[in-house]
DNA sequence: ACATTTGGTTTATATTATAAACTATTTTAT
DNA sequence: ATAAAATAGTTTATAATATAAACCAAATGT
């Protein structure tokens, strides 16, 4: 058996843990301000948004903003503690 | 400009996070230890270490224990810097 | 009315990670 | 002595991933 604990390669991609760490400190984050903060493209973004939906990390919501669509997220419970369990498997490997 | 720094592709691997994460900690290490440590098979592993050794980040020397092959790996400076500003880069991420 | 911007999604491509298959040699069992 | 199996890896094929380019629809600016 490994020393190493399997990391959730779900977050162990720059991104995705980026998103998450953004929203872990946040009630909820527009498409827009996440893309600025991280320095993505619109697109790839919007994919890895969709994997985090997928596995329950994240609940993302369209609505509008006057005439625009809006898309909104915020982390869940799956998704915090998706993340403790990274960080805390992580710092295996750093400390 | 994006709040998160870029994270070293060459480190932001779970295999050559566990290698260098190893290696950091000892003078130098033989193939087939780190592969039971790490839990990677020997080809990945293989993979791996050609990769973090063309970057400068691990020396590789080969040699024979008795008469089997014998392949010892160690840290180098620069790869010491880069996993220092690895985990520099991450705690952005994860604090 | 036409071009441009905004707010995204979809799709194509390049890169990466990984295991399977292979090589060469050595050790063990018969 | 020789066949079988284990050791110590490397090479190659494939699956998964990340990423940007191309696209779409509606709104706004000129």
């Amino acid at each position: 058996m490994s020393d190493f604990a399997q990391l959730d390669p779900l977050l162990h991609s720059q991104l995705r843990l980026a998103v998450m760490s953004l929203l872990i400190g946040v009630d909820s984050a527009e498409f827009v301000f996440i893309k600025e903060k991280t320095g993505a493209t619109a697109g790839n973004l919007s994919v890895q948004l969709d994997k985090l939906s997928n596995a329950g990390y994240i609940s993302v919501t369209k609505s509008f903003k006057g005439k625009k669509p809006l898309t909104t997220c915020s982390i869940t419970k799956v998704g915090i503690k998706a993340f403790e369990d990274y960080v805390n498997n992580l710092k295996q490997y750093i400390d």
